[in-house]
RNA sequence: GCCUGGGUGGUGGAAUAGGUAGACACAAGGGACUUAAAAUCCCUUGGGGCUUGCCCCCGUGCGGGUUCGAUUCCCGCCCCAGGCACCA
């Protein structure tokens, strides 16, 4: 053993150890539980960043926590290899983005094994290899047969630097969710995954999903957006069809008096064609088309309209109701067209004002005697109250009438009770080239026709030449593009859109149990065994990306048949980001802090310790050049507290269970305190932070005792054990220095094969116990008495204490109260 | 506007079932060892007070409440972060 703590020669040691015995490699064994342990595969950008770090080393403790404590983990890791940023690299170094992946992967795996992390490596994946992405495009084809996957022409996201659309969830604030471009609304020809087929047990599941973040759950609740209402038709004035609306307060149909529609519903053009105003809609519409998604601040966006000339009825007063186009009604949601109630909703009271048009009030607050009147109100009342002006239903409540206007007219077929969501179908197409090819042909006479299964994989071609504009070289590439209709044969054209990188990323978790099977997508045994993830450990910023979509394609391939769970993450870990002087570490604002140079200079285990110290899990991480320098410190202090003592450590004997000194049966207490800490804090809260301020006082504990070194016979068996219990305990956090600690005191058998150990309760209990004493419930005294002291004596003593008497100034108790070995309050 | 979190020393953070607020660490200051430095070790470190005591008072965003006792529970605010947002 080497006199000074240096990690290098020990961590490539260990790492060399584990390679070559392939101690990580697991296979399905139906007399282990299995812990199937995963944390987000990244994108090989090139190297790792600290959030990378993080993210990793909290997983890597819970499994090898897990290990030892008998599991049989499954841990893997891969590359989620598709994506714009390598055609962006290749065209810029003149390489190509399957030369750029690969030599990324191959650079970013040997950092994740300076790491010492615990990944099956015979399991990796890259997602960009036809061995993979066939599987996906095979989904694709049931999915296309079952109507899950569909084609149809629309408005969608279009990012132009990106060059290609945007799925709803990749527009954050109408900007696109990678670099930021504000992003406008195209009408293309696009596929869709129908993941609104499944958007009722997507909702429902959140409620069957304790072991996600509650945030994480809601923010996908949000996201889908339900809200139950009714649908209500609108005959034209003409006598000729009608206008569908939805909405959620049909208590206030009687207060409708006018209607407004998206500029894009599809009866626009018909309402005012060859009335006087028309050129004035059409001009309207135009404008209003263009400023859609990246109107960031809709909220200021006055709310601006056009009367369309034509009018409809009111299916319950008979009224006549014009008909606006206005600037903030959405094509996207319900019918694209609004019943307007001014008197009961904000939006409509302040158009209604702007265009002056009748503001009917029909709701009274509840324990009002009047509603007040139209014309003296300053703004809408949307709350819920009793119904006035309302023919047969006034008098009722606002809960009850929405349902029972709504059936009364359901009976003359104008209305119906009806469920929105907000959800929208996930449109996968994207016009780039380094991504999964979509396996559809075109054919002149036939039509749309799917790629046969027996000839896929549709191969991604990689004798491409990138064009300089960024754009996709497929649709310019004969011989992919090139092809003939699988069913009459004739000339025919591929579809040159990929999929969604978002696709490969939604099923990668569940080819991790068979990721060389050949005859199908999933071994049904081993996807059985192992599925669904135990434990599941990302970033935050994936609550309604890939989160959802993952919990989407797992109900997909449950349908048909691939598949026997209904969600794949049993519970989620969302950690914080990893910041420095307060921002996120970015290169623009030049806080990064590379991980290959802190490995290079402190070792992984420091590096892997100050993650999991400074901050519990979930919080954001801030990183301190002076936090790393004391984790370092702290090793170097267990390195020398086994240096210092290695010879008598070894030698010295098991604890045979003596009675002990009080000094070492406190040292012995806090040995197994600090393992039934450092278990439960793993185990029940991933709080790996107090774990390691448990291991640093016990080691504190431990020089202490070595300090004052007594002649017990049974000194050096208490040292050892409390030496042992550091080691143990910290070895899923620090591996590489732990292995050899232990090993240095003489244990043949590596410490990942130790059972995890267990504590003794005996060990716990002290003779002694300190109880705090309070009058009046002020901490007045500290008192030791023996443990198995009864509350009357813990009173007796606390009474006759002279303190305890001054602060009672002479008086009777008038209460006390006692919590048993802990505390006493006195009351006067 | 709505929905989640969160606000504790100079800093990161502890306090897990209402029971000693500030564990553990960083930083700072003082000291020991050394010719000196590094490393290491020891002491002090929320604020205030004096009678310097293992003392007293105050203190967990603010104001109330419940309780013998509140960082923790309840009510009303303020501030910060994240999500959604003209969703009918």
């Amino acid at each position: 053993m080497e006199q000074k703590y240096s990690p290098k020669s020990i961590e490539t040691k260990w790492q060399k150890y584990w390679d070559d015995s392939r101690v990580f490699e697991v296979r399905e064994d139906p007399d282990k539980e299995k812990y199937y342990l995963l944390e987000m595969f990244p994108y090989p950008s090139g190297r790792i960043h600290m959030g990378h770090v993080r993210n990793y080393t909290i997983g890597d403790v819970v499994a090898r926590f897990m290990r030892m404590r008998g599991y049989n983990v499954l841990h893997p890791m891969g590359w989620d290899a598709f994506g714009m940023p390598a055609e962006n690299a290749a065209i810029k170094a003149g390489t190509h983005p399957a030369r750029w992946t690969f030599d990324n992967i191959d650079y970013m795996r040997n950092q994740l094994k300076q790491l010492g992390f615990s990944y099956d490596w015979s399991r990796e994946i890259a997602t960009c290899t036809p061995q993979y992405y066939r599987w996906e495009q095979l989904f694709f084809l049931k999915m296309y047969e079952k109507g899950l996957a569909y084609r149809k022409s629309s408005y969608v996201n279009w990012c132009s630097t990106c060059g290609t659309v945007l799925a709803n969830e990749q527009v954050e604030n109408g900007v696109c969710w990678r670099c930021d471009t504000p992003v406008v609304q195209k009408e293309m020809e696009q596929w869709f995954f129908r993941i609104t087929h499944y958007v009722d047990e997507l909702l429902e599941n959140t409620l069957k999903l304790p072991g996600w973040p509650e945030r994480v759950l809601t923010m996908q609740q949000n996201w889908i957006g339900r809200s139950t209402g009714s649908r209500v038709c609108f005959p034209l004035e003409t006598g000729e069809g009608n206008i569908q609306v939805f909405t959620t307060r049909a208590d206030t149909l009687f207060g409708a008096t006018f209607l407004s529609l998206a500029a894009e519903h599809p009866l626009v053009p018909d309402l005012c064609r060859g009335k006087p105003g028309e050129a004035a809609v059409l001009d309207f519409i135009q404008k209003a088309k263009q400023s859609k998604r990246n109107e960031r601040e809709a909220d200021l966006l006055e709310k601006e309209g056009v009367f369309t000339g034509g009018y409809c009825i009111n299916p319950v007063t008979g009224k006549k109701m014009p008909v606006y186009v206005a600037n903030f009604v959405l094509m996207a949601y319900g019918t694209g067209a609004v019943m307007a109630v001014p008197a009961h909703d904000q939006r409509d009271f302040e158009f209604a004002k702007k265009y002056d048009l009748p503001i009917d009030v029909v709701i009274k607050p509840a324990g009002a005697q009047h509603p007040p009147r139209a014309s003296e109100l300053a703004g809408a009342d949307e709350e819920y109250g009793i119904l006035v002006d309302s023919a047969e239903f006034t008098g009722m409540d606002s809960e009850t009438a929405r349902v029972a206007i709504t059936e009364a007219l359901a009976k003359k077929g104008l209305a119906e009770l009806t469920v929105q969501h907000r959800l929208r179908d996930w449109g996968i197409s994207r016009q780039r080239y380094w991504g999964a090819p979509i396996p559809m042909v075109y054919c002149e006479k036939c039509g749309v026709v799917p790629v046969p299964e027996k000839d896929l994989p549709v191969e991604l071609p990689l004798d491409v030449e990138l064009l300089e504009n960024g754009g996709s070289p497929l649709p310019v590439h004969k011989p992919f593009y090139s092809t003939r209709c699988p069913q009459c044969g004739a000339e025919a054209r591929r579809e040159t859109d990929t999929m969604d990188t978002f696709v490969e990323s939604s099923w990668y978790f569940a080819r991790y149990s068979c990721p060389d099977f050949d005859k199908g997508p999933l071994a049904r045994q081993k996807v059985k065994y192992w599925m669904p993830v135990d434990q599941y450990i990302g970033g935050i910023e994936h609550a309604v990306l890939h989160l959802l979509y993952s919990r989407f394609f797992v109900k997909v391939l449950r349908d048909l048949g691939y598949l026997e769970v209904d969600e794949p993450f049993q519970n989620l870990l969302t950690q914080g980001m990893v910041i420095k002087d307060g921002f996120k570490m970015s290169k623009s604002k030049g806080n990064v802090v590379d991980p290959d140079v802190m490995i290079k200079t402190y070792g992984a285990d420091t590096v892997r310790l100050f993650c999991l110290f400074a901050a519990p899990p979930e919080k954001d991480l801030d990183w301190s050049d002076q936090g790393v320098e004391g984790s370092f410190r702290f090793l170097s202090r267990l390195w020398r507290l086994v240096w210092e003592n290695i010879d008598t450590l070894k030698n010295a004997p098991s604890f045979d269970g003596d009675d002990l000194s009080s000094d070492l049966a406190a040292l012995r207490r806090k040995t197994h305190q600090t393992i039934k800490k450092v278990t439960e804090d793993i185990r029940e809260r991933f709080h790996f932070n107090t774990a390691i301020a448990a291991v640093m006082e016990l080691v504190n504990l431990t020089y202490q005792v070595l300090e004052n070194r007594g002649d017990h016979p049974m000194f050096l068996a208490v040292v050892r054990e409390a030496v042992e219990a550091v080691v143990v305990a910290l070895s899923p956090m620090a591996p590489h220095i732990c292995e050899e600690l232990w090993q240095a005191m003489g244990h043949e058998k590596i410490l990942l094969d130790t059972p995890w150990p267990t504590w003794d309760e005996g060990a716990l209990k002290a003779e002694e116990i300190l109880i705090v004493v309070q009058v009046n419930g002020k901490l007045r005294s500290r008192l030791s008495v023996p443990a198995d002291a009864t509350d009357a004596q813990i009173e007796q003593i606390s009474l006759s204490d002279p303190r305890v008497g001054e602060f009672m100034g002479g008086k009777q108790p008038r209460k006390v109260v006692v919590v048993p070995k802990k505390l006493i309050n006195i009351v006067v």
